[in-house]
DNA sequence: AAATTGTTTTTTATGGATTAAGGTCAAAAA
DNA sequence: TTTTTGACCTTAATCCATAAAAAACAATTT
């Protein structure tokens, strides 16, 4: 049976958005609510039926109003407001990522499926997806092999990654005076600025501007496979670095400032600074992958091949 | 329930096999047969039984010999022996390329397994992998939406295919003389040869020779996300060119005299020269996929927009 | 007329069952 | 001892069923 996860996140969504009314305000209109919570017009009504269950608000059809003795407006628990598919990345990218996968690990459908509590077609639908990834490989009628978070990974992957990037970043910088991406990139800027102010405190939020950045860079001439690819990436850091805090204060750090540096060449119009800059940056990035592999790639731990700083 | 394509592809190759033992000789141990077939020792166990029961092999366990009076050696049809996933594969990249399916147009999961006649999950399945070859595009909770087979697809998909050969054919071009593939690229460039002579006849061999080329290419860096890449640009071209056959000779015929510039320009081991030639021959299968994308693209048919050689 | 709600129809997300194919282990033969 | 076969166990490919969510259509209300 399909999961009701889209309902119970709209309807803490919807939760927020009456707690913000007066008694006795009137709802918005299905329509209104169907956009702002994301949802169909069906949805919506699922979410009204059950705050009218709950006595949150009065009335029916147009003349719905926000109680004035409300219920307890008791929010669904996070756990249940995400979806299957998504239960199914996470615990496998923690597997992956957390746990000691080693390099040419079988992969088990039906082993996975019962340790995640989901059925095989879940599991099978994430794999075919996360195939591109570069991480496991199917073996026709045989599953699935685990090929490890190795540092042949990172270098595979920040080869694409650096040219992908040089080529946005100079397409970048022949943008035209014109282009509203200048405004953008000076906003980006500020924030970078800003959250090196309050480093200290902030320095998660870190992350989420990094992948805007440089989404902000690829558009510049956007082409569908260098987003893809920057879906891959995005993921791996997204999880990687939920798991890797080790450092991530001073990491993050450094990144900000590096980017500082690579926005400043963008916006001079440099073409050599920029190529500088983003070749500096990604180096950065890639010496930081690569060192965390070693936990997981055998290959890599030998003496001499790991540098201590 | 799981088709028996596995075994019926194998039971005609076993047939094909038999046909070349004389009456009374013994058959082949199973497990010489399982890897002679490519399946596991349980099928080449069904096949031996149904062999058996057709007359065809006499004998049991270790005692197996060929029948003298051999029955018919009927074969499965080759529709039986296509898996369901390619077949699925086969009507979408029809559909999508052949049929005008154009770009916006809603794709619909339960219409397309009544239409191919599977189950859903074939169809999921498909889409899920078939998803970052760009063509179309997720909606969740809303199934999927076809992009288009677009003039601006193939530049995309090009760009990308031009960076990445161009990187591959540099570091081809710098391989140590004592590398393997030099070998290989010459036993290539006879392939080529030879085919050019025998080109009247024999056009329709080169997207084969094409692809091995152009893998060989890659293979002097190998890079898990560009060979991931170039399985698109196979697929694409593979379905592409088996529906558009016009000028098939003469496209191949200059393909070859592309290739075989290119392959000398990588045996000289001069950079510029590979370059080029790298770039004209790459440039030329642009035109011609861009061409062919009018067909599909509303875009890309307005006056004016359209070469007519 | 345009927006809103009520009702019905489609379609996707997910679980579960079944059979083909793969894999394992030990007995038998070479 | 190594192959080979026999018997059995696991797992992947595939179909099907069902509830949630979306979409389409009709009936109201402003």
């Amino acid at each position: 049976m399909k999961t009701d996860t889209v309902f119970k996140r709209a309807f803490n969504d919807a939760i927020d958005l009456v707690a913000n009314l007066r008694d006795g305000d009137p709802l918005p209109s299905e329509n209104t609510l169907s956009r702002e919570l994301g949802v169909s017009r069906t949805t919506v009504r699922k979410i009204l039926s059950t705050l009218d269950h709950r006595g949150i608000v009065n009335g029916s059809g147009r003349h719905r109003i926000v109680r004035s003795a409300r219920g307890a407006m008791q929010r669904f628990p996070e756990a249940e407001t995400i979806s299957m598919a998504t239960q199914v990345e996470e615990r496998f990218m923690e597997w992956m990522l957390r746990d000691n996968a080693r390099p040419g690990t079988a992969i088990n459908e039906l082993e996975l499926a019962r340790q995640f509590g989901v059925a095989t077609t879940g599991i099978r639908e994430f794999l075919n997806r996360f195939q591109h990834f570069g991480l496991i490989e199917r073996r026709p009628n045989a599953g699935w092999v685990f090929k490890g978070f190795t540092a042949s990974f990172a270098l595979e992957l920040f080869e694409i990654r650096e040219m992908f990037e040089l080529r946005s970043a100079r397409a970048f910088g022949e943008l035209p005076v014109s282009s509203p991406l200048w405004e953008r990139i000076e906003a980006l800027h500020s924030e970078h600025l800003l959250l090196l102010s309050e480093i200290e405190v902030r320095y998660h939020d870190f992350s989420e501007l990094d992948s805007r950045f440089h989404r902000l860079i690829n558009s510049a001439a956007p082409n569908r496979f260098i987003n893809d690819f920057y879906d891959i990436i995005t993921l791996i850091f997204h999880y990687h670095y939920q798991w890797n805090k080790q450092d991530e204060r001073h990491r993050n750090e450094v990144a900000i400032r590096e980017h500082l540096t690579y926005i400043e060449a963008l916006l001079g119009r440099n073409p050599s600074m920029i190529e500088l800059a983003c070749r500096a940056h990604l180096g950065s990035a890639k010496e930081t992958l690569i060192r965390s592999t070693a936990g997981h790639d055998p290959e890599a731990s030998r003496p001499g091949g790991e540098a201590t700083s």
